[in-house]
DNA sequence: CTACTCACG
DNA sequence: ACGTACGTGAGTAGA
């Protein structure tokens, strides 16, 4: 065996042919995202069995490039009359390509060419190099680049059961060598690719001929030895159509291919970018493959473990930069235990597994100096670790985590091994890989750590320019520096300050809620005869839709739905229902509001979120452990819960501003909508103004209150990238209505559908779309086949940069506002962001100041084409604001 | 580990 | 004709 070994794969006909047979299954593999994946799996499957056999060292898939090529110039009915691939089958096509690219293997189309051409074009070049050559497709004509040097396999049920053809193969089973496959072609003609030959011959014939006279031309030269008459007169009179169909069927080995077999190198698994595509695609079985195959392979790298001898090294070491990694033991850094730390000063890596030494002058002092830059991967979990050893971190430059994200919000691995592989550094793994998943993870001691983190490291300090480069080149340099940076250690402070939880307050509410849960539950039995579990959405639909015989009014994938909606449209006409609603309502306030919060409640007394900063498609925060951005206010009984949240000190309150329909006057101000702008810029309730251009009222003062409703739900429905059926969905009314409220609100504010528009096209043109500061994201799907994922692409189009740009402006806001406490020296203190909310305490003297600074601070956080708009509130808890 | 449900902006 | 509102986190049940 050659130690050079060419794959070549025709990628439409395996792609075809794993579609068709895995076609009975084509309904039952789909991804969560309603994409259908039989031909992808049964590709890959090829993928593996062929790589396992074949060994390659070079690998190319060649696609064809479209309808048109070469032959239907000379013969415009070539391939005519096919059926049309399937639409399941089309949108597979480019996750074929993504899943080549995620196994290392190159892929090539060239226009006016089949992928026939393309194989038979670097088939023949191998052949000259020296490679041993295997070609995989569905379509026995590629018999005919059989020689010495190459194979060509043949997939026939299916895709795993192959047929090998080489030279010998086919003198074998045909008696006519490859060359003359192409004469046999050219009479019997091809009925899929609609030439026909000539007339009467079929396979057997033309063997036959072929056989006897070895060429179609020596054939036509000797004509008058055919024997039968009626065959003879046929080939006379179907000349031109065999010496046409010669051509037809021959493969072109000259094809102006821009690609070379070095180009072709089998580079092997990108693992990570694999793993992450298998999960999309739900191909759990090539999952668990992989996960016996992975085995990291890299080399040691030179550290020095820090005792007391090294620290006056370390000190003396004076750089003006470091790179700092701290580890500790669960995503929770409030409270997660510390296993060790690592330093880089002037390439050299000091490691250990005492925190304490982190402590000492030597390196306290580095971290806390402001003339020292820090480079890290995360650095408000950096930043919270070291401030519960009584360390500041100070001047941190590179943020790995933070810059990755704003590059690309779609890459928001908080796993440091992951992000460096996303951007195409593999000398470091993840941690998942290092210290195991699940029951089985253990934190390794010794070398083994110290080794991950020196690589974690070289990873931060090799990714530095390239990605800092990145953010200039996406002009997104200012929103680092200015504002992601900033509001790190400004979330990291209020995270640090946390919110007292009046336990009493809670514990109060949770014998209550028991009690009438307890009655409610006994009741709910009662009228179904019988004891059942109604947390359980399957229990409950069998007690109501099949004991009780209620309408079945909605149904999930998996049952009867039990949802809010439903059970609300049978209310009014079964107690039970009734019952059941208010059951959710309190349970749900008990077991995630009253139990969950107080299970988050730390020695201090109080709860501290985390909030996530690199997560979000579109720029807003999010919060965890516990979600402080999602504690009820819609209805009285869960808005009580709010009565629990309580300042730190006496004589303290609670105070809150929050922007009204920030997303509605970014819209305004982005779009250039001249009619809404002027609603704003003359304060009017925007709202109603809506609703008197959608109804062609005459003045604000003849809106009802459902109309105002209704106007108010289609301004929802613009921020969200509106469609008719999602409009009526929500409110209620007629898709027809929807669809012309829909019309008429665009007439109205054109800019708005401008806007709209424009967001679209860019999207399509450039693959994302971006915020007013540049924050970006990237719609992949915009031009999806897949018109699920296509709409859903369009949408958020139109939604991310609004939704965006407000989370853009609040950031700003909490910037200056802390600047602006810092300032005054005020003991107020910025506690928590709710999207378009910010809630801090304050002593009682200090609120008059407030209800001036906030306000204004928020406000001029930008400039805008309309004005902002901010109301305060406050009072002794989250409950009773005033 | 996924599906469902429901809390927020 | 296709099947939809945008962005999140958490608790529970049940494979």
């Amino acid at each position: 065996m050659s130690d050079k070994r060419l794959l070549l794969i025709d990628g439409n006909s395996i792609t075809y042919k794993a579609f068709f047979a895995l076609i009975k299954l084509v309904d039952r593999f789909t991804n969560n995202e309603g994409v259908h994946t039989n031909a992808i799996y049964g590709f890959n499957n090829m993928l593996n069995i062929m790589l396992d056999k074949v060994k390659p060292t070079h690998v190319l898939v060649a696609f064809d490039a479209g309808k048109t090529t070469f032959r239907t110039e000379m013969y415009s009915d070539y391939k005519a009359g096919r059926d049309k691939t399937p639409e399941e089958l089309v949108e597979q096509f480019d996750y074929v390509k993504e899943l080549l690219k995620n196994r290392g293997i190159k892929y090539y189309q060239l226009k006016n060419y089949e992928a026939d051409d393309i194989i038979g074009t670097l088939s023949k070049q191998a052949d000259g190099l020296g490679f041993d050559t295997t070609i995989v497709t569905g379509d026995n004509d590629l018999t005919q680049l059989c020689s010495d040097k190459t194979t060509v396999s043949i997939s026939n049920r299916g895709v795993s059961g192959v047929v090998r053809y080489d030279t010998d193969y086919v003198k074998e089973t045909m008696g006519i060598t490859p060359e003359q496959i192409i004469d046999w072609k050219a009479l019997k003609g091809d009925s899929s690719d609609n030439y026909s030959g000539v007339t009467g011959v079929g396979d057997k014939t033309s063997l036959k001929l072929v056989k006897q006279f070895g060429s179609v031309e020596n054939l036509y030269d000797h004509v008058d030895e055919v024997s039968g008459k009626k065959l003879k007169e046929h080939l006379i009179e179907d000349k031109d159509e065999a010496f046409l169909a010669k051509k037809l069927a021959r493969i072109n080995r000259e094809a102006p291919i821009e690609i070379s077999i070095d180009d072709t190198e089998y580079e092997g698994d990108h693992l990570d970018d694999l793993i992450e595509f298998y999960r999309q695609m739900n191909f759990r079985k090539f999952l668990s493959e992989m996960n016996t195959t992975q085995n990291a392979n890299m080399k040691d790298i030179e550290y020095v473990e820090v005792s007391d001898d090294t620290l006056s090294e370390i000190a003396k070491q004076d750089s003006d930069k470091v790179t700092f990694y701290l580890g500790m033991d669960g995503d929770n850094y409030h409270d997660a235990p510390f296993i060790g730390f690592a330093l880089k000063i002037n390439d050299k890596i000091y490691v250990s597994n005492d925190v304490e030494y982190l402590k000492s002058d030597q390196i306290k002092q580095i971290i806390e100096s402001n003339d020292v830059k820090k480079d890290v991967f995360d650095a408000k979990r950096t930043y919270v670790g070291l401030n519960r050893l009584g360390i500041t971190l100070n001047n941190v430059d590179f943020d790995l985590l933070l810059s990755s994200y704003l590059l690309d919000t779609n890459d928001n691995s908080n796993d440091l091994g992951k992000v460096a592989n996303r951007h195409d550094y593999f000398d470091v793994q993840s941690d998942d890989d290092v210290y195991g998943k699940g029951a089985k993870r253990e934190i390794p001691e010794g070398e083994k750590l110290f080794n991950h983190f020196a690589r974690k490291l070289n990873a931060i300090d090799a990714l530095k320019d390239k990605l800092f480069d990145g953010l200039k080149e996406n002009n997104q340099w200012d929103l680092y520096t200015d504002v992601e940076l900033p509001l790190t250690f400004v979330l990291a402070r209020m995270e640090i300050a946390g919110v007292v939880v009046d336990k009493d307050v809670l514990n109060e509410m949770q014998s209550k809620l028991s009690e009438r849960l307890e009655e409610i539950k006994q009741t709910i039995y009662n009228d179904a005869g019988e004891e059942f579990n109604i947390a359980s959405p399957k229990q409950l639909g069998v007690i109501l839709f099949e004991k009780l015989q209620l309408p079945v009014i909605k149904k999930t994938k998996t049952g009867y739905s039990t949802a809010v909606g439903v059970l609300e449209q049978l209310a009014p006409d079964y107690p039970i229902v009734e019952a059941i609603l208010e059951y959710r309502q309190l349970s749900k306030i008990l077991s995630t509001y009253v139990e969950g919060l107080l299970s988050d409640i730390h020695g201090d007394g109080k709860v501290h979120t985390r909030y996530l900063q690199t997560l979000t498609q579109t720029g807003r925060l999010s919060s965890v452990d516990p979600n402080l951005q999602n504690i009820p206010v819609r209805t009285e009984e869960g808005r009580k819960i709010r009565q629990a949240f309580v300042p730190s000190h006496d004589n303290y309150q609670i105070f809150s501003s929050d922007y009204s329909q920030i997303e509605l006057r970014v819209l305004a101000s982005i779009s250039g909508d001249k009619n809404m702008q002027d609603e704003f810029i003359h304060n009017d309730d925007i709202h109603a103004s809506t609703a008197r251009r959608i109804f062609g009222l005459k003045d604000n003062s003849e809106v009802t209150p459902e109309l105002r409703r209704q106007a108010k739900a289609v301004n929802f429905g613009i921020v969200y990238g509106i469609s008719d059926f999602g409009l009526a969905k929500n409110t209620g009314i007629s898709r027809k209505d929807a669809k012309e409220f829909i019309e008429k609100y665009f007439a109205e504010y054109p800019g708005v559908k401008k806007y709209m528009d424009e967001s679209v096209e860019s999207a399509k043109k450039n693959g994302y779309v971006e915020t007013i500061l540049h924050r970006r994201r990237y719609l992949p799907d915009i031009n999806s086949k897949n018109f699920n994922l296509r709409s859903f692409a369009e949408r958020t189009a139109m939604n991310s940069p609004i939704q965006g740009s407000a989370a853009d402006i609040i950031k700003i806001a909490m910037i200056k506002m802390e600047n602006e406490l810092n300032k005054r020296g005020m003991k107020a203190k910025m506690l928590l962001q709710v999207h378009d909310e910010l809630i801090f305490e304050a002593p009682d003297e200090e609120i008059e100041v407030l209800s001036e600074l906030v306000p204004k601070v928020m406000d001029s956080a930008v400039e805008l084409n309309v004005p902002l708009n901010v109301k305060s509130h406050y009072g002794k808890n989250w409950y009773s604001l005033k």
